[in-house]
DNA sequence: TTCTAATCCATAATCGTTACGATTTATAAC
DNA sequence: GTTATAAATCGTAACGATTATGGATTAGAA
């Protein structure tokens, strides 16, 4: 995903094109790590004193809505990032101490076999912690 | 885990026996399934008035220290559960509806080969949701 | 029974998130 | 360009879950 296609989304779902959306989009765009809404915030108030929260957490959960960004919970806050282009389902090592993150090919849903046979599965996540090379 | 072995424990850390750890640990060992901090409260509320969040957060915590209860979030609160007495590692389909869960005797890193090579794992979530039999 | 640390209650503070009415702005029709 | 209007934003307040605090109570050991 980069900025380009997410307008596309955006434009074809009726959204305007504002400076906010384009700033926050940058920001996801520019690194691909989990960021808050506080971090968004923090640095978007430098450009445009007075921005409110809800700017923030509006647009965050629109472009989640519409498949622009992922959505995590780490250490109980809402993390955001733009959403990975594979086409192949995967999952992630997630590092916790600068967000940064990097995917693994795998998924344990391959390997479940005839566990949960009467079970309606919904949803799955499977995440890995830890501290990447650079942080360690 | 059950709630003698769970006393044991608290016993040897120099926690008190108290009647409202006491009937936590009886509703943790009742039913064997994720439940929230005002779920308890609202429980133990009828047994005793006044009872505060503060009592039930704090044993909480306490009960998460020690090894007796598993904790993990879902759609944004925290869930508490009797810890497993399984020797194996394993994981859990967790019900949306009404918060039983189902052991599963995998773990998805075990098929992590040589992935994350020079990354620092210090943890890992996989866990599987949607709904039981009894609530589909 | 007495003593003391652990526990508890009542309440307020905190934090992340959501919601609100008033105002501003982007887009499209004129 | 001007105007209309629906969307987006601002400023602020409300919210729910959680954490913290200070004084009162209680369990367990001496």
């Amino acid at each position: 995903m980069n900025s380009v296609k997410a307008w596309e989304i955006l434009k074809n779902n009726g959204y305007k094109r504002t400076n906010k959306r384009e700033r926050l989009l940058q920001m996801f765009e520019a690194n691909d790590k989990y960021v808050t809404a506080r971090q968004l915030l923090d640095v978007l108030t430098v450009e445009y004193p007075g921005m409110s929260y809800d700017t923030i957490y509006r647009n965050l959960s629109t472009f989640v809505a519409l498949g622009i960004l992922d959505e995590t919970e780490l250490s109980g806050e809402r993390h955001f990032r733009m959403q990975c282009d594979a086409t192949e389902h995967h999952h992630h090592f997630i590092c916790m101490d600068c967000g940064n993150v990097k995917a693994l090919e795998i998924c344990p849903m391959d390997m479940l076999g005839p566990n949960l046979q009467d079970y309606q599965v919904e949803n799955h996540k499977f995440e890995i912690y830890g501290k990447c090379p650079q942080c360690h």
